[in-house]
DNA sequence: ATAAGTGTATTAAGCTACTTAATACACTTA
DNA sequence: TAAGTGTATTAAGTAGCTTAATACACTTAT
């Protein structure tokens, strides 16, 4: 079940984005599960379709997600993620490691916090 | 010398911010070395010098920063800088490295990413 | 004392992005 | 045929960012 926060400052769609990449990437749902349609998501979300088809069409440009007019949206392959996606990860990692570097902390703490990023199988 | 990028979606005063804080981190600024003052800096980047101070003062609120009326704005210590921007940097780490994992990156490659954050002294 | 420079605060206006609303079209499925 | 799908367009309302124009209290140099 997907949840909105209302006081997040991020708009909608980014935060539609996210939680369907969450779920797709912890294996929530799997490789070419239909997702909920439009109009379903957004009057279960009580939000405008137009948002919901835009978190859609942009989880399609980075190949999280595909869509075939008429049937649905559907979950993607995980090895068809835009390369520009992970990319845009690294450089988040890279400037949040040296950031805390320069605050003090310890290398061993922030290697700590990558094995706790592990997924447990 | 700070240049704006007028095609990042992310707002004057958040840019602003990260540059800052950039400068105070690297050492490119000492502890308690004065900022530019509002007006001047506002003059050089031909912004209003609003979107100046609202930097300055949300980077007072993490500790990056602090200001004496009438004297000028100058930089803080390291040691003061807020707990909760440390926690938000871990956080978005964190989630990094999640996604990264799911997407089916290697622990050793993102372990060196965190070795690249090492500051050379 | 005076003048200039500092941070800080307020109000009004314009602009852009986000969101909603109301449709419409072409396609697929029961 | 009817219902459900993604997709697209236009119009309107809302909120946040930015600018502009001031103003005030403080500090520093003259």
């Amino acid at each position: 079940m997907i949840t909105l926060n209302y006081r997040d400052p991020r708009p909608i769609y980014e935060q539609l984005k996210e939680k369907l990449r969450r779920m797709i990437l912890s294996g929530a749902m799997a490789e070419g599960e239909k997702l909920p349609s439009v109009r379903e998501l957004a009057s279960q979300l009580t939000i405008n379709p137009n948002t919901i088809a835009r978190a859609y069409r942009e989880l399609e440009s980075e190949g999280f997600v595909y869509s075939i007019s008429g049937r649905g949206s559907f979950v993607g392959s995980l090895n068809g993620v835009d390369e520009g996606r992970k990319q845009q990860l690294r450089a988040q990692l890279l400037a949040a490691a040296t950031e805390l570097r320069q605050l003090g902390e310890d290398e061993q703490t922030l290697i700590s916090l990558i094995k706790e990023a592990t997924p447990h199988d």
